[in-house]
DNA sequence: CTAAAAAGTGTTATATTATAACATTTGGAA
DNA sequence: TTCCAAATGTTATAATATAACACTTTTTAG
């Protein structure tokens, strides 16, 4: 993965998901950031209660464990702000990899590995347009478009 | 809708998921027939326990009612012979519209509604190139792809 | 500054979707 | 006709998601 420097990538996520949450008069609380950044420290799609594990795992001693609402709530919110998205197809989250300063509404084309859980975010516009025309053709209005590709990816066809 | 004829829609349907059945070496059974013209009685999406409330309805007394595993055990079947297909975003199974006796392996678009649950399904081939072609660019091998369109359709917005 | 409103969080319970496991029945093939 | 495989029945439970209400913190208006 020569291309990815995955710190650069963690830091710029976090900050600008600080700037949109701001922009948009919310706020990005303790919770929200660590549910982000559990999704932010690999590129893997993983299902609320994973996460929710992940989250008792690193929980204080003297507080109450947080609850599956916990868990829900956050990825709502960062749902909301387009800073993640839900692998429909099998029930879990990943961080969304866009560049959003750069492209604010793309219809975003996810690759999920089956093996890895790796998810490659890819923007389609002119899959979109596309879309959008076809729909147009018989009078559907298209609020959101989900397109998900299950497979291999290149990692772990190499094994 | 001038250009469906339901009852034809139905019959052919029904007709050649015998024959895909057959075809396969397995076997239409009542039950099995039971939930794919449930699913057929309207281009509509609906959830497993939808099905079941209508299993129940139409069940004869002197026998128990249908349980969970049932409907799942028949959406199962029906799902690996194509002729019913998953709207993965909410959880619900529409019949399929595609003459599969043209086009067996085709990448299904589903429009649906989010107002009355009604289902079209079109066929796309450049798109589906399109995203092999994506995916190989960076070695990715697609199994399956779900392309899932949420709105409004052209009844439910003249209402 | 402070009271009231709004936003966020904690907690318990429960709804919804789906499957595991095992017993029983049915329909053909040997 | 007996045996096998496929299908079905039945009970229990797993996995995913939300409702409802109490409490706390933050923001805002006066």
């Amino acid at each position: 993965m020569a291309e990815h420097n995955h710190n650069i990538c963690i830091e710029k996520s976090t900050q600008f998901a600080q700037e949109i949450a701001l922009s948009k008069g919310k706020k990005l609380t303790a919770q929200r950031l660590l549910v982000l950044n559990i999704l932010l420290s690999d590129h893997k799609a993983m299902g609320a209660y994973d996460i929710l594990d992940k989250m008792r795992d690193m929980h204080v001693e003297g507080q109450g464990k947080p609850q599956p609402p916990t868990v829900y709530r956050a990825l709502d919110f960062l749902l909301d702000l387009g800073l993640i998205h839900k692998v429909e197809s099998q029930n879990s989250f990943y961080a969304c990899m866009v560049d959003k300063s750069q492209d604010e509404h793309h219809l975003a084309q996810a690759f999920i590995c089956d093996e890895c859980g790796h998810v490659d975010e890819k923007i389609a516009r002119r899959g979109a347009q596309n879309l959008f025309e076809k729909a147009a053709s018989f009078g559907f209005k298209i609020n959101k478009v989900i397109v998900e590709c299950r497979g291999i990816c290149a990692t772990c066809q190499a094994i």
